[in-house]
DNA sequence: TCTGAAGCCTGTAGTTGCTACGGGTACAAG
DNA sequence: CTTGTACCCGTAGCAACTACAGGCTTCAGA
């Protein structure tokens, strides 16, 4: 697979090595940058030192992502923890609104997953002259 | 009500009288600029004329949009059929592709909505000191 | 110990699909 | 003719990333 001595051969091909998880490091870097994650301890040379703290933090910000939480409101969700004397209402009453949110989504999807289904059943061999998709989409 | 002889007063107050659907005509501009719509004929003030011809292609890609086409499909579907001789075939299989996706996201908002459900009744009448939510979200 | 590839840093620009804003012109009803 | 509304244009902003350029660091293998 070599044709070139000095380099490997994916070296070649791929002239930046792309990183693993390149996309990873990004994101979190994004996220210090916009305040989300407190930009932590730092190498001599200026490599970032997760602990233990701001691992967990990070976690809770990509599982809230993962529940389809907005970054606004992951910003808010400690803070109403800050607060102290909370009795979890707020966070209570802010993931209520989301699922409802959530709910509202699957419906529109299943209905779109219905119609898209119909469309796509009526020419489902491809030999049709008059496309029916097409014939939906401009009703 | 008013303070100033030169104005209507609410003619201060909202500057900006908001035309009733101006986000649709910055919407339609929107696709005009980057080609989606092509400009149309304009009055000698420089109105847009919108004719049948138009207003067709209009509600085709609105309606694209509606069944969650992304704009580069919108884009791609015309060009199939410009190509004459087609059995709609491709635009079948990006139908059966996009309703595969709209089936993902689907069971992925299942899945979500399950676990908002979960964690949120686990904490309905809100007075619990430890939230349920926020301990979910750390793991 | 040296070397070089892999990995990380910073800053900026691009992505998708709009939406909002400012500043200006056109037009139609009264 | 005035005045309120509609529409024009260009640009900037939004969410939430993602990609890239260019340069420095690290560390495993020779």
């Amino acid at each position: 697979m070599e044709y070139d001595g000095s380099r490997r051969c994916y070296g070649a091909v791929h002239r930046r090595p792309v990183t693993a998880d390149r996309g990873a490091i990004e994101n979190v870097r994004y996220y210090e940058n916009i305040g989300i994650m407190p930009k932590p301890p730092r190498s001599a040379a200026g490599h970032w030192r997760y602990d233990l703290e701001l691992l967990k933090r990070l976690i809770f910000v990509k599982r809230s992502r993962e529940l389809g939480f907005t970054l606004k409101e992951v910003r808010a969700l400690p803070a109403l923890l800050d607060t102290g004397d909370y009795t979890c209402g707020e966070v209570h009453t802010l993931t209520i609104k989301h699922l409802h949110d959530v709910r509202e989504k699957i419906t529109d999807l299943l209905r779109l997953e219905a119609t898209l289904a119909e469309i796509s059943d009526k020419c489902a061999d491809g030999t049709i002259p008059d496309c029916p998709v097409i014939e939906t989409l401009f009703r």
